[in-house]
DNA sequence: GTCTATAGACGGATAGAC
DNA sequence: GTCTATCCGTCTATAGAC
């Protein structure tokens, strides 16, 4: 049973996503929650302080998705291929709505909001990560390059693919990423041989 | 002398593209020009009438871009080299807007907004028009896949250079994407040899 | 009786439309 | 210049638990 706090932020959540930040009002997210407007300040001041909460629920789950994937690839390929494939999993929201990383960004950059800076934390969480991945595959010097190479090919996917609602780019994609990450590591090894 | 209309259009376009579509008011648009809101209405009725104004003027004015790259570029890999300076050119801008036809893009969707599909035009216009460029450097078959992976890579380097502020970002990406328009075009010489 | 949670009304501001 | 709608934020009231 979750709290009324939690489930203000998994719905605003959902709604910061699907319509944006702005575009969303406070009795957007109170509605479906059957909860009044005056309950919803009991538990949040200002709207800004649920977009907090919003970043931080997405980031913890996204370190806990990150962790999850550690366990479910045996090889850093087979660990980078779980990201990319999140294209493949999430392709209809994507389509709809875009990437929720990239679009709460751009939207608070224009803003000039200051929460930009650690919703662009989520994109740092994903680099991270990946450079890890390219790291524990021997590629030292370029990880991080590498890393922030992939996460903007993934950004450019989800940007058509919500212009075209085009499914077939997504998968071309997908497998061009896929390939290009092989033949990144498979380079890798035959420097050392 | 630009004429009145001319002028609100120029300065929806602005705004729209720094702040956003929703979050720019129809004052905000008519204060600096020092418009009275009854001369504004008889201009554009709605705030979707200017929408319609701005995405023709953007429209137009791509075209004519691409038309000046035509002439600027003597070989299809200049041509294509000058799509990718754009990223170059325009950098300031896009660390902290973002892309112009991406963002807009993302946000009418979010919006459910009708003018989606027509904004996703921009899109269309540029692959297109990339496409031909591969087509006449001798790649038949994927020229339309090579210009929508091209297209992507640069959304990418742009939402990542939004996210981060990041010069080196788009400097060391749009190094990598002309490195890889001359070796698609190369690799095509080679099947011929 | 106090603390927590919820509810509802009100105000000030702003936006789009006419 | 006005009208209506909406939105954020505040204020007061209420109901129950401990």
């Amino acid at each position: 049973m979750p709290s009324t706090r939690e489930r203000i932020v998994e719905q605003a959540d959902v709604l910061f996503y699907e319509r944006g930040y702005e575009a969303t009002s406070l009795a957007d997210i109170a509605a479906p929650l059957r909860l009044s407007r005056g309950n919803f300040y009991y538990h949040f001041k200002t709207k800004d302080e649920i977009l907090d909460a919003v970043i931080d629920l997405r980031l913890s789950r996204t370190a806990a998705m990150l962790t999850a994937w550690e366990a479910e690839g045996d090889t850093p390929l087979a660990r980078i291929t779980c990201f990319i494939r999140i294209l493949i999993r999430n392709r209809a929201k994507i389509m709809s709505w875009g990437c929720p990383v990239g679009t709460l960004v751009s939207e608070l950059s224009k803003l000039d909001h200051i929460a930009q800076a650690r919703a662009a934390e989520l994109f740092t969480l994903f680099i991270d990560w990946l450079a890890v991945q390219f790291r524990s595959a021997g590629v030292e010097r370029d990880a991080k390059a590498l890393a922030t190479h992939l996460m903007g090919r993934s950004q450019g996917v989800a940007a058509l693919a919500q212009a075209f609602g085009d499914e077939a780019l997504i998968e071309a994609e997908v497998a061009q990423m896929t390939d290009w990450v092989a033949q990144q590591i498979a380079a890798q090894s035959a420097d050392y041989s």
